[in-house]
DNA sequence: TTGCTCCTCACGTCACGTGAGGTGGC
DNA sequence: TTGCTCCTCACGTCACGTGAGGTGGC
């Protein structure tokens, strides 16, 4: 009989975790004093032990090794406990690399620029939206503002005519597939029920209502500053999207208007905050 | 200003998560309400919601986020603590293969033999010890048992002679490179004291004292049967070697005889526990 | 008034590590 | 008798999740 020191040197644990096995009912000592509490071991139970480590080794946590050990399971339960061990550790393995990839690139992105980029990138899901919108061609930054504010106009006249809430903050849309400062390929619009769309009246000639598909990868950015700068964050996010190895899964950009109405802005320098989101998918 | 559900639902997180921020001093809402407790955060705060999601999302704990964030550290620094994120996770990333071709390795062996392995692979370091032993040539199986009692009696006898006690089990060395059942190239041997090697008499011919290296990588087995079915366990580890991506760093196998002497076995037949330990290294 | 939202404890998770305070064995 | 080994609580880790039980706001 060998007492916990012993036991725990032949098989390289610590006393700690041997009382906590002998707790959880993984390995209990072969007998205890009765007086003394002293817990004792055999030299038999020390290939029990190396089994154990060996399958924690594996990844298995202790509950599922006391399944794998006590019951004697069936062969192919084993392997089916196997098999999915496989396939947690191949997704941990890719979770990592998309890590590795944005660490990184970060790295790389201050090493670059001399300092930390102001927008930080995040990865969310989004769900699907009914959207009442507008869109047009706008020609030039200098009348960004004003094509906006009629094209807003026109849909909340929509919404007003039907007495319909907003079910959302305003979203603006980019559909150009490239930097541009001409032309721009504008609609502005804003999220409602989706049991609502039945309310619309006959609506300005241009609105239409659509739905938005949900994203399950979508890639978002908060950005505060002044509504004339917001393209720094879009060409952030769009580097950000190239470096870590994804591409647009639609061709269009979403600029969440948190702040609130873009009509209630002094001027597009004020300050705002509001979110930019692009839906993505990995490169093959 | 925003009650914590709204500021929830921007930024994509639950209650609690914020509630947890809170308490640990990372996202502290804007306002607290002195009567109701409600928290009040701003818009002005997704922001910083943002990148603190964003750094978790490339693996920083809480508090080395608190750091990145709060002071507004040097750009060194940080760029210091990206590249610590970068090892780690390289690190963890070939853990994880090496993890992926031990359960790929225990799924292949069952699968081929039907049922799983009795025999548990673990790694190991061992210390250094200092062994004092007999080596010789043992020509077969049959004369295995009769070759390693006298080797064992010599051993036996310097110790005895310079009144020095063991320090460890007995171990048997196997010295041959390749299988084989002729001309075993065997090493009985008992691990003493550094500091008592002053104290051995002149000893019987043959008998030899030297220190085994330590080894941080060490494949260890358990084996618990009759002494004359232990090569089953050595194949067992040199098949488990070669399909892990390990070689052997040293050209002996250890046989740890955590029994108790060999010598005071009936026979052959009698069931031991005893350990198998070989020193390896990556492959490349 | 009824839901809805918010609040503060308090315990659970996972596999132990780290003391605190005390006792048996040689 | 003195170290050494062992014992049982009990709390800490990490980033929250999950109730319990209660209250403010529209």
């Amino acid at each position: 009989m060998l007492r916990i020191g012993d036991f725990s040197k032949l098989g390289q644990v610590s006393i700690h975790t041997l009382r906590h096995y002998d707790d959880i009912g993984l390995l209990k000592p072969e007998h205890i004093d009765a007086f003394t509490d002293y817990r004792y071991y055999t030299l038999e139970q020390l290939p029990r032990l190396n089994r154990i480590l060996a399958l924690k080794d594996l990844g298995f946590s202790l509950e599922q090794i006391a399944r794998l050990i006590d019951d004697n399971i069936p062969v192919e339960q084993m392997k089916g406990m196997l098999r999915m061990r496989l396939a947690d550790i191949e997704r941990q393995i890719d979770d990592e690399r998309t890590r590795l990839m944005r660490v990184a690139r970060r790295l790389t992105q201050i090493e670059a620029e001399g300092k930390p980029s102001p927008y930080d990138v995040t990865m969310k899901r989004i769900d699907a939206v009914t959207l009442v919108s507008r869109r047009a061609l706008v020609p030039g930054l200098e009348t960004m503002a004003r094509h906006r504010r009629a094209l807003y106009d026109a849909v909340y006249s929509a919404l007003d005519s039907g007495r319909i809430k907003a079910n959302g903050p305003e979203i603006a849309l980019y559909h150009n597939t490239e930097y541009t400062e001409t032309d721009i390929d504008t609609e502005c619009g804003i999220a409602i029920n989706a049991k609502d769309v039945g309310k619309l009246a006959p609506v300005p000639v241009g609105v239409t209502t659509r739905t938005l598909p949900a994203s399950e990868e979508t890639v978002s950015v908060m950005y505060r500053g002044a509504m004339i700068d917001v393209t720094q964050a879009i060409v952030a996010a769009f580097s950000w999207i190239d470096a870590n190895g994804y591409e647009c899964a639609q061709h269009e950009t979403r600029e969440l208007h948190h702040f609130g109405r873009e009509r209630e802005l002094a001027t597009f320098d004020a300050p705002v905050v509001l979110e930019l989101q692009v839906a993505v998918r990995p490169i093959r």
